[in-house]
DNA sequence: GTTGAGCGTT
């Protein structure tokens, strides 16, 4: 049983949130969370929630604004509780009108969640020698 | 100063 609890966490991990809203990773670069861009300016939080919320539970969205956080950039984040729905919601939602704009739905880019170690060039003794 | 491609926080 602990051999295939291991054999799952392979596959398996949670990036850590704020909110401690886990973000599932299934193997390489399948994610619960989507990007979305092409929101209207107007567009807030909430209104994305309700929107996606269709497709199951939200545990996590984000509007990315600008310093001062009065201007949207027009993207941001949605976060599911389950990969599948996040699928869902992306093969729906992409190309959908919302609050007046064309949104595009996509998986979101990689970034360093995965298991792959880090690569590292080479130390200074190697450097010298 | 208000405009339209894009991958940000904690």
């Amino acid at each position: 049983m602990a051999a295939l609890r291991r054999s799952i966490s392979r596959f398996i991990s949670h990036s850590n949130a704020k909110n401690g809203a886990a973000q599932l990773v299934l193997s390489r670069g399948i994610t619960s969370k989507l990007f979305v861009k092409g929101l209207s300016f107007s567009t807030t939080e909430k209104l994305l929630t309700d929107a996606f919320s269709q497709f199951g539970k939200v545990v996590e969205v984000k509007v990315i604004r600008n310093k001062d956080g009065t201007r949207s950039k027009g993207y941001g984040y949605v976060t599911f509780s389950a990969i599948d729905e996040a699928q869902n919601a992306l093969i729906d939602m992409n190309g959908k009108l919302l609050d007046g704009r064309i949104i595009y739905v996509d998986s979101v880019r990689p970034s360093g969640v995965y298991d792959t170690p880090k690569v590292r060039g080479p130390s200074k003794s190697e450097a010298d020698g």
